[in-house]
DNA sequence: CTGAAAGCGCTTACAG
DNA sequence: CTGAAAGCGCTTACAG
């Protein structure tokens, strides 16, 4: 920036003015501020920049694994509508229970970023309790944590919807198939789906039974597995919720490897709304991932009081919004396909 | 670091050695700073932190787009293993031309990382020159570019080992179904793959016929697509070797919709090592993601002077180390499932 | 409209 | 082993 003074002939104060776009420089002197700039190609200092200005222009987001469809989309997303408005986004994978243990443990987003998103990471009590060592506003997406703000659909009722869906068909033995990360930390979205369910096969006059509930690992052959499982059941089920589209997937090609067709022998249901879902033909209760990360994305720039533009949000004004509900649950959407279809005993 | 300072009794030169663990502290000196940084919650300020040592701790990673699960698993690991040598991550998504040229007009990552990780990234001849002006290092990871140090799978390799698998099996009317982005930029992959196919089959006596090749656009059901040209030809092929596993999906799909088994009336192969080809127990070339990313952030720590667990480099040794080669070329790995077999006119 | 100066929170030669 | 001081590259009241 020294150099870039030099060059046009004014101090380095007027050249950071000029750059920033503030007020109180001649537009004659700013106009040829940034030529030299360009002609340099000189760009600020961004640590220098936030050192003096107390903010990152960071944020970090948080995800228990990458890979998965809900998260890959969700934080492209995510990242990409940062971008638009002006913010970096830093990636943090916390994988399992002690790797979560000691991102809590040691914060290494602290100090680093203006807000923190977690992406449905689960956490102990414990964990939950350390988040305000962060010392930087937190948005918690796909899940909601103790008081903080936060961006889900409602999996309980993504849960009615589809249990709705299959009973409405004429099922009355609907299986639900769920998944589990390996340790004991309460995955959210999944108990919300399973604990719907069994309420809402009671809500329509039927029992819910323990053996057609079935909690596989997760991975390629994980509905495959499940669906082997309820195949052996004497009472077999004719019709399938699972988790998520990959476990309806699998649970597809596991029903058809066993001779069964879908839906005439076994009707099965998903959420998500993944491309699996689109390729297979399969009926799933769209989750509107990229909704959850626009809606994300507009709450964080709310708490770091920025536009979706980029421009900083007048102080004044910002109170006046602080008012409004920073928490939301967004709708879901039943897409039937082919995969459901009344139970063949039905007719 | 003040605060510290006067509750340890000490100047902050010394908070600040004994916190970044320099020598020339003195033990028990040492001990009662770590004590009151400990009871203060006090951790350094990164920013100011990187003001003074002139570096910044964080790599860029910069991706067409993160959904697609070659780039989600990609990133997932380098991630991790960025962060075990102690680097943040700042992704970056960059879709579609326009989005790559104004990333590469603006940099928005300049100034702000030790390096960036290039993933797959198309750019166009003159959008490479522009790289220099990052005044960073630059690592190519599955693709390579210019003459900056690369990290990939030979995909002509990769091709030949699809295509040499079919015609031992037996066919001799083989397809090849590619994906494109929408623009012009030269799709590394795709590209060598594509000409792999033809290259190989000239090589087995088998001449390679231009309306065997389809190029689809990527979405949920753009194998199913291709293989519904396919089948519209008066000579239909017997195998199909695809792009990537996902597009193989597509097409097993699609060849069973339309009444054709497979592997009996069509067999099929892709490329990637993707769980679906797990799932639909798809034959397929396994390009080992997680070791192409392992090797990617090897070489971002050799050229930033770290090792794997943060420590930094000796200077003096980082100068031997200097004359390794940066560049590496991965092995690939046929797995042979169901998916394909000997061409049933073949018998 | 513009500049001198203090300050952001660290790190690291340079002296003791 | 430890401290005073300069410096990292900016931003922003405070004066003109």
């Amino acid at each position: 920036m020294a150099d870039v003074a030099r060059e046009a002939g004014v101090s380095i104060a007027t050249v950071s003015r000029a750059l920033r776009g503030r007020p109180g420089v001649g537009e004659e002197t700013s106009r040829r501020i940034r030529a030299v700039a360009e002609r340099l190609a000189y760009v600020v200092s961004p640590e220098a920049s936030h050192l003096s200005r107390r903010e990152t222009g960071r944020v970090a987001v948080v995800v228990p694994q990458l890979a998965p469809w809900f998260y890959a989309t969700m934080v492209g997303e995510v990242v990409r509508l940062l971008r638009d408005a002006g913010l970096d986004t830093l990636l943090y994978e916390v994988d399992g229970p002690e790797e979560r243990g000691r991102f809590v443990e040691e914060l290494p987003a602290r100090r680093k970023v203006d807000a923190v998103v977690l992406l449905a990471l689960p956490l102990t009590p414990s964990q939950r309790d350390r988040l305000d060592l962060l010392g930087v506003r937190v948005v918690v997406a796909g899940g909601r944590l103790r008081d903080l703000p936060h961006v889900e659909v409602d999996d309980l009722a993504v849960a009615h919807t589809a249990v709705d869906h299959l009973v409405g068909l004429g099922h009355r033995d609907i299986a639900m198939v769920r998944t589990s990360d390996t340790d004991e930390t309460p995955w959210e979205a999944d108990l919300l789906r399973s604990r719907g369910w069994s309420e809402r096969l009671r809500h329509h006059g039927l029992e819910p039974r323990e053996e057609l509930r079935v909690t596989v690992e997760i991975g390629p052959r994980a509905g495959v597995e499940a669906v082997q499982r309820l195949l052996a059941l004497p009472q077999r089920p004719t019709a399938v919720f699972a988790y998520s589209d990959e476990l309806a997937a699998g649970v597809v090609v596991g029903a058809r490897e066993a001779g069964l067709r879908v839906p005439e022998d076994l009707s099965v249901i998903g959420v998500d709304g993944h491309p699996i879902a689109e390729l297979l033909d399969l009926t799933t209760v769209d989750q509107h991932v990229a909704e959850q990360a626009a809606r994300t994305v507009t709450t964080v720039l709310h708490l770091v009081g920025r536009t979706a533009d980029g421009d900083p949000v007048d102080p004044a004004e910002q109170v006046g919004h602080a008012a409004e509900p920073l928490s939301v649950v967004l709708d879901h959407t039943l897409v039937v396909r082919s995969s459901t279809a009344p139970p063949s005993s039905a007719g």
